[in-house]
DNA sequence: TAGATTGTTAATCGATTAACAATC
DNA sequence: TAGATTGTTAATCGATTAACAATC
């Protein structure tokens, strides 16, 4: 097994979990436990953990204060993680002043637009030009960037912002981006998803003699 | 095989690709070439269509048009999609004014909000007071809606749009929405997406000696 | 001790691919 | 005809689960 995109996804969900039973005094807590809040066997559960080298004790369970630790520190929220925002049009400005981030030890460095209008250097989250990309990413040491750019640039400054050296992208463009060599990129596409949702209840119509779940 | 959430996306994938072609003046195109392009085998290309019923002739292919219409007709992009956006803060502002939307026949029917101050009934999008989304969701037939409300009140929201007869959940709020009993949720978490992005790119520089894709 | 839970190996399951007969 | 491509059946692959020995 190596580090999947979905095995990522896991461990977060369990470290939610771990949370919220924390928050309820919980100590400690079985793989039985975690298996039936994430809807997996307890066997993946403890797969997962052995793979990340989280062990327990026979009898038991996992002491569910080592876990958060030692998930908060494989999954690297012990640090601040620094993003910078291309593309101040509505979703971007959104994102840039999203709580959600706080919360999650995420913080937006900058915004970059090429709209002279929007610039605003002395804002709280500053809205910079973009040809000052390469220039903020390498002083700032940023590895990561959120793209909320209009389709029909998107391909093309995302090359700039790899070029400029960033490594994660997390594309709002509604634009399949590939990423490889090194870059990894997270389309996000809300259109689609919605789609996808129509498409899906369209389905579950026809199929439906009246499932649950 | 049954219609799951990644052959539905496959379908939209294909149907891209495929306008794409079309706009090209390609008026044929074989299971090969949508393969490619998607980065799958032939063989799933030509099981997923012909699961659909979308039928081609040996030797000569799948012709482009056809397929477009008839991806059309089964994802339900034929019809206007109707939504309406429940929570009207930063983001869920930013969804109703979303031009991505208008493109794939996504129409933002009202918002909705707790906000006495944000209520305008004559808005182009109108806002209401959350009271009125059983009213609103049966008179106009609504069947999805996309969740932007604050964590604390998600679920209670969530079950207020159930009760009130919607059957999809584009759920934005960062908490686990599940589906079931004929209800589909899709959760959008961006913080998390942003955090399992930082983690990817972790695991990326400690396995590597050099990877390419 | 008897009972329960971990860590891991073997079995299962579902999705994808390879292969090939049918046929244009 | 010979060659190429579909539609489908059998094989493969990876992820998940069942099962169980180790042991607390």
């Amino acid at each position: 097994m190596n580090a999947t995109k979905e095995v990522v996804v896991r461990l977060t969900k369990y470290k939610n979990v771990l949370e919220k039973l924390r928050s309820l005094g919980f100590v400690k807590v079985f793989s039985d436990n975690l298996a039936d809040a994430l809807g997996v066997s307890p066997a993946l559960v403890r797969k997962d953990f052995s793979f990340f080298g989280l062990s327990g004790k026979k009898r038991a369970g996992y002491r569910v204060e080592d876990l958060i630790a030692q998930l908060n520190h494989i999954l690297g929220v012990d640090e601040i993680q620094r993003v910078i925002v291309v593309g101040c049009g509505k979703i971007g400005t959104a994102l840039m002043r999203y709580r959600g981030f706080a919360r999650e030890k995420i913080r937006v460095v900058s915004g970059f637009d090429v709209d002279p209008a929007k610039i605003d250097a002395n804002a709280p989250v500053p809205i910079r030009d973009l040809n000052e990309i390469p220039y903020i990413v390498k002083s700032e040491s940023i590895r990561v960037a959120i793209l909320t750019v209009p389709e029909t640039v998107a391909t093309q400054v995302a090359e700039t912002l790899i070029a400029a050296g960033i490594k994660g992208i997390l594309n709002f463009a509604p634009i399949l981006l590939k990423g490889g060599n090194g870059v990894v990129v997270q389309n996000i596409n809300i259109a689609l998803e919605l789609e996808n949702l129509f498409c899906l209840l369209r389905f579950a119509d026809k199929d439906m003699g009246g499932e649950s779940a």
